[in-house]
DNA sequence: GGAATTTGACCCTA
DNA sequence: TAGGGTCAAATTCC
């Protein structure tokens, strides 16, 4: 199980895993105050961005946590080893005239990277596809990505392939952190639901919503495709599932958000854990209640109320 | 015409 | 030395 080898890693990884979480919980509750606050609601730039905050949050915890857990078909990331040189700088042949690049890489070994799996490739940033390669044993190519803003540096880069057991989805591997502004840009993302972009929750007046669930997930939550095309009648089964889970975990959101009574709504995004992960998760020491039947909610839910508790969530730390 | 993609070559890491 | 990550010229797209 891919585990970081120290105690003392296990630690430093809880501890970021709960700065994370709470993070996210205090930039949650500072958007229900700001929600609920009828002369705060026509500012949009903020809510978004405590919007972007708390889907960060996630991620970043979930990228965290998949370090330390061998989750499905997902395979995660490597722990940084820390200062190896970035580049050689060295060119053996060259024409001449020619500016030479090449080799000023290094294998990709890095803690600032996280696995995600979508029904698109899209993820609302603007990448610039830079390469593909065959790779071996796999029955898909993988293709690399890298910010347009490239040259005024900003250094994420992200690796998609599709998925072996799924090829409907697709695993996209990211690297390094947007340092442009390009994950802010596209107020749609979180004003409109958009297929782009739909993790990111969006909130807008019911009379506007579509109802369709796009969003792709952060590995491990799953998502289906929401196209409904090309599935199998299992898939159909899952699709219907999910949304039903999705319909509890929408009435429980605007709970927690006290969107009920304003009117005022989200467009709901599926955050469903995929049952292979419930597995994983069960396994790995935590269970939720039996009567428990949205376990991406209530799973989340654990992670981030039960924070001094979270030993016995994972008890493998 | 500029931007994006394709693709073969290069070269580092394991 | 094989495999994987990146480069950059050629090609395609808008």
């Amino acid at each position: 199980m891919g585990c970081l080898g120290t105690e003392n890693l296990h630690a430093e990884t809880k501890r970021l895993m709960v700065v994370e979480l709470l993070k996210g919980r205090d930039t949650a509750t500072r958007l229900r105050a700001l929600l609920q606050d009828p002369r705060r609601r026509q500012d949009p730039v903020s809510a978004e961005q405590l919007a972007v905050d708390i889907f960060r949050s996630f991620s970043e915890s979930l990228s965290v946590l998949s370090s330390c857990v061998d989750v499905g078909s997902a395979q995660i990331p490597v722990v940084d080893s820390g200062g190896s040189s970035s580049c050689s700088g060295e060119s053996k042949k060259k024409p001449a005239g020619v500016k030479d690049r090449r080799g000023c890489y290094k294998r990709r070994r890095t803690a600032d990277s996280w696995v995600t799996e979508s029904s698109t490739m899209e993820d609302g940033c603007a990448w610039r596809k830079y390469g593909q390669k065959v790779i071996l044993n796999s029955e898909y190519p993988r293709c690399y990505y890298r910010c347009t803003h490239k040259y005024e540096g900003c250094k994420a880069t992200k690796q998609v392939e599709r998925i072996k057991e799924d090829p409907i989805m697709y695993q996209t591997t990211y690297f390094n952190k947007h340092t442009c502004k390009e994950t802010l840009r596209a107020p749609h993302l979180i004003l409109d639901l958009d297929p782009i972009e739909p993790n990111l929750i969006s909130f807008q007046a019911p009379e506007a919503q579509d109802h369709t669930p796009t969003n792709p997930m952060i590995h491990p939550v799953k998502q289906e495709s929401y196209k409904g095309d090309n599935l199998s009648e299992d898939q159909d089964q899952d699709l219907s599932d999910d949304q039903a889970k999705s319909s509890l975990l929408q009435d429980q959101w605007q709970e927690f958000m006290g969107l009920e009574s304003s009117g005022y709504k989200p467009v709901w995004t599926t955050m469903i854990m995929s049952s292979s992960y419930q597995e994983e998760v069960a396994s790995a020491g935590f269970h939720h209640s039996s009567d428990d039947q949205s376990a991406g909610l209530h799973g989340l839910d654990l992670e981030v109320d039960q924070l001094a508790d979270i030993d016995n969530i994972f008890p493998l730390f």
